[in-house]
This record gives structure tokens, C-alpha cells and sequence, in this order.
DNA sequence: GTAGATGCAAACTGTTTGCGAGGTG
DNA sequence: CACCTCGCAAACAGTTTGCATCTAC
């Protein structure tokens, strides 16, 4: 049983047929799918899910701090599930594709500086843009 | 006469009322403001300005790295002069006030991180979200 | 059985665009 | 004068919502 279902359960969510399956598809992406992902992947085992039911079921969950939001800049929200190890995100620039990685010393650094500018940090996102360096030669 | 307007000037930009008045604008903006507060203030001198025409230049302004748009994940976008020095942003999650902070050793490691990962590092987002350390009492 | 969830379509928000009129260089 | 820019309104994309119906608990 996965992971999601059963913190959605603990929390006392009604699993809904269409909720299963938006979970279901979270539960094995292994990307970071935007609503519209989510959408067509769920709509292949529930085939009249309503794209209006995938918002408010994500909205949910995001409330919830079952998942996180991504916003790459383009717009267009993409999710994660928020209980995994910590991470941020390097964007490759020229296919888009998102690699993901943590560091102990930046985490520390953001902690440090929040303080010193009077703050708790609650949170924070760090995104790098870059391109191969492969692709220079 | 305005850093702003010199700079687009000499990219040979056509200067028009409008353009000047949303550069103007610009121009004494000490925060970030959206399209909407742009429309505001510069109308408060051009009041037949339209929107459509704030939307235009600024997208213009931004291809031209003159502005820089900001994402703060509240679908709205905000913007600010490219110009100055490169800093990250600090948001209040109480008040929504953003604060400029810059740290070098930050900027070295993100640089670091990029190249262990096999890029060359062409930008970043480093946003910290927090609450005062005062309202803790 | 009942509170809560769904599907549908309409409404909303932020943004873009086609067009004819107007202004800049 | 030619081209670019403007204002307007309509078009768009992503998201939210009102309402009647349905369903998990």
C-alpha cells in the first residue's frame, strides 16, 4: 500500500475513487508533474475524472503538506511529494529537464542568514539554471 | 535623466509617452511591483495609459534585461531593475515584505554545485521565506 | 443518512493578441 | 512617410467555483 494512501488515510481524508487515483499516479512519479500530468495519467484508469477534481484534490494535499508546489517560472505549477528528503532543483536550460540535489552547507548558510537578517526561515526555494558543460566544446 | 531611460536610449528603443512614463516609474521604484502597481502609478500621469501597453513594455524591458521579473510563487509576477547588483530576496510570510540580501559565499557555493553537477551555471532563485524572530515573544 | 466530494460549465485572473488609429524618428 | 506603438476588446491559459448529483463512512 503506498505511502501517500496511507498518510492521506491517517490524516482522516475520504479516499475517494478519484482521489486513489490521483494518488496512485503521485505514487510513482517519478518527475515533476504539473496538473495537467497529473490529469491524463490518472484519466487512463479513471477515464471521466474531472480536471476540476485534480485541482481541488492537489490543492488539498498541498494544504496538507502532503505535497509541495514547484513553480519553475514558466507559470506552470508542478508537484512533488513534500515528504522525501529535502532538495533543491538545478533547471537544465536547454531541455528542461530537472535535476535534483541537496547541500548540507547551503541549507546551513540560508539558515544563518535568515538569522542574521532578524528572521526564522520557514522555508525557501533555490533553483539553479544552467546549462551542460559538455555541450561547450 | 533616468539610468533606465538612457540605457533604453542608446538600445534604440522607440520613446514614447507611455514608455517613458512606465520607465519613469521604474525608475523610483523602491520595491517590487506587478504589473497592476505599475499600471497605478504611471497612469496617475498618463490616465488614458493601457494595460496592454504596461504589459508590452515590460515584456520588451525583460527580453532586453533592463528588468528582471521575480516569481514568488503567488502566480503573480513582480519585477525590478537588472542592473544593480545581483541580490537574492528574503519574503515575511506574515507581511509579505521582501527584503534584498546578498551573501558571497552563497553565490561561490551555488557556482560549485552546478559545476560537481556537470553545468555551468547561468543563473538562480534564492528565495527565503520567514517570520521575525520578534513576534516569537 | 449525511457531510463531504464530484462533474460540468460558467466565471475569474493574469496575460497575450488582432486590428484599425495614431505618433515617432 | 514608413514603421512602430497604442488603445480597445476579444481571445487565451490556468485555475476556481456554484450547483445539483452522487458516494464514502
Amino acid at each position: 500500500m503506498g505511502i501517500l494512501l496511507k498518510k492521506c488515510e491517517k490524516i482522516g481524508l475520504r479516499l475517494t475513487e478519484q482521489r486513489r487515483s490521483v494518488l496512485a499516479v503521485l505514487e510513482e512519479a517519478k518527475d515533476h508533474p504539473n496538473i495537467h500530468d497529473l490529469f491524463e495519467r490518472a484519466s487512463k484508469v479513471d477515464p471521466n475524472l474531472s480536471i476540476a477534481t485534480v485541482y481541488r484534490t492537489v490543492k488539498l494535499l498541498e494544504e496538507l503538506n502532503v505535497l509541495t508546489k514547484l513553480e519553475f517560472g514558466d507559470g506552470i505549477a508542478r508537484y512533488e511529494v513534500a515528504d522525501r528528503d529535502h532538495h533543491d532543483h538545478l533547471i537544465d536550460l536547454k531541455t528542461g529537464k530537472v535535476i535534483e540535489f541537496y547541500d548540507e552547507e547551503i541549507e546551513k548558510l540560508q539558515q544563518q542568514l535568515a538569522r542574521k537578517l532578524g528572521y526564522r526561515l520557514r522555508g525557501h526555494r533555490l533553483e539553479l539554471y544552467g546549462t551542460l558543460l559538455e555541450d561547450e566544446k
